[in-house]
DNA sequence: ATCACTTAGAGTCACGCTGACTTTAACAGT
DNA sequence: ACTGTTAAAGTCAGCGTGACTCTAAGTGAT
């Protein structure tokens, strides 16, 4: 910032190694839908095939290039608009990654890549609008296994996934974002079930319910769901801000402590 | 990064504003030093002296270009020692800066930069050794009033300390960083001046003791310090990890809930 | 209509952490 | 020996939590 690039005007192909890295979007889009095995919800993301090389045929976070007339959460929305159809209400950037083996096959005279990337929170009636999706070039996968058996995911987007799923898990411990997988009206039951599926665990309903009701961005509606097999459940909305936070910010690592 | 940039090469003019964004390392460093008025330690934390346009004369934030054989944290590295002579142990990164304005002078042709900022504590035996000092162009400052009175810092340097000193008041709370800002062997007393410094608040020493005893990570030497004016106090040691997580996290907003 | 079953929702209790406070121990300086 | 100051340990009430029990309110089968 307090120096320049060598310009990249006239410069020749030997001096292309020296050029600085180019920068992408790539966001990692989580959603819950019904496993297909137990019925329950479980953590999803679409991906998109590549459809040349590095990686071609493999499936890779949705993303491409900054232009220069967007900021980086534009930029993030306008992408994932044109390669999912999807635009979400959650958006937060979740890191930067630059190492330099990002490809992992360290071919000649391939540029190097940083790529900024965002994670965002869908709901389910959101998560059907997906562009492209009778040529199989995008479709959901599960978030825990996805590039499993296909030789994994195209770049480091592996690892960039198993860290929005940790970032997840531990936000969703001290931050209001569960309800962005959910409608307008929920149940209580609805959204433990939004916490044991981020959380692996089952939780205890009559705590939950304890803990739920004492806090104020949760609001009682005067509704209950009918239709079910058994007692109704009455109707719960969220009243709190959209997103909390302008900026990002995450929570405790595997180590809780409290102030010390 | 599914799709590519435009070729820079043989680019002209007009087209220049369509190119992609720079891309650039900048580093916030916090240190704890002794206070002018009070003698209590504060923050503050290196600052280098813009030397051309834009920002001519004013301070910013080390940094300085990304090439392309070091990866995101080595050139924040490099940068630091080459321009303030620091090598931090803790160091992190803290969030990418790139909205269209952040030169909030948008001068024609002038190129968009977006900044993957890091942040850094050293102790104050290693914050001594700045380089260029004599010149002036490298300075400490406190963090909480940078470029007060002198039309404010470079950039959008600014916000991004309150960002930092944001990020890091947050993380005191729940992750072992202070000991960072001390040296190997330390008082509970000097461990509790770091955290009354950083949160702003006084803390009761009989709870902070109790609850500093009771983590497996500080160890108790059979060292006291002495010369001071009256009880020696023991010496501890901190015996965790250095920097406990490989990537980013950060703690709770402002809106502190637990579960829900 | 009655009963069995299931889920919603309220209540109870012991435990651990915390903040506020008190008490005792150990040193330096006069 | 006395005083002032800090280190370090101890006490106590309040609060949130996990584990658990109990009651209310529906559906479906007999």
């Amino acid at each position: 910032m307090s120096t320049t690039y060598p310009s990249p005007f006239g410069a020749n192909v030997s001096e292309r190694a020296q050029l600085p890295p180019t920068l992408a979007i790539s966001t990692v889009i989580f959603a819950l839908r019904p496993s297909r095995a137990s019925g329950k919800p479980t953590l999803w993301l679409p991906l998109v095939r590549r459809v040349k090389e590095p990686f071609k045929g493999q499936w890779a976070l949705p993303g491409g290039p900054l232009t220069s007339t967007e900021s980086l959460e534009d930029a993030a929305r306008r992408n994932l608009l044109e390669t999912t159809g999807l635009a979400p209400e959650y958006l937060e950037q979740l890191y930067a990654f630059g190492g330099l083996d990002r490809s992992s096959r360290p071919e000649r005279g391939a540029q190097r890549v940083v790529s900024i990337v965002y994670w965002a929170l869908v709901r389910p009636t959101e998560a059907v609008l997906l562009v492209d999706s009778e040529t199989d070039n995008v479709a959901w996968h599960r978030a825990d296994t996805a590039g499993q058996g296909e030789g994994g995911l195209a770049f480091d987007h592996r690892e960039i996934v198993d860290y929005a799923l940790w970032r997840l898990r531990n936000k969703i411990e001290y931050a209001q974002i569960a309800y962005h997988f959910l409608g307008e009206r929920f149940t209580l039951a609805q959204l433990r079930e939004v916490y044991e599926a981020i959380l692996g665990r089952t939780l205890d309903p009559a705590n939950f319910r304890r803990q739920l009701t004492s806090t104020p961005q949760i609001e009682a509606t005067d509704e209950f769901l009918e239709g079910g097999r058994h007692r109704p459940p009455r109707l719960y909305r969220y009243v709190g801000p959209p997103t909390p936070y302008p900026a990002s910010d995450h929570p405790h690592p595997s180590t809780s402590r409290s102030t010390p």
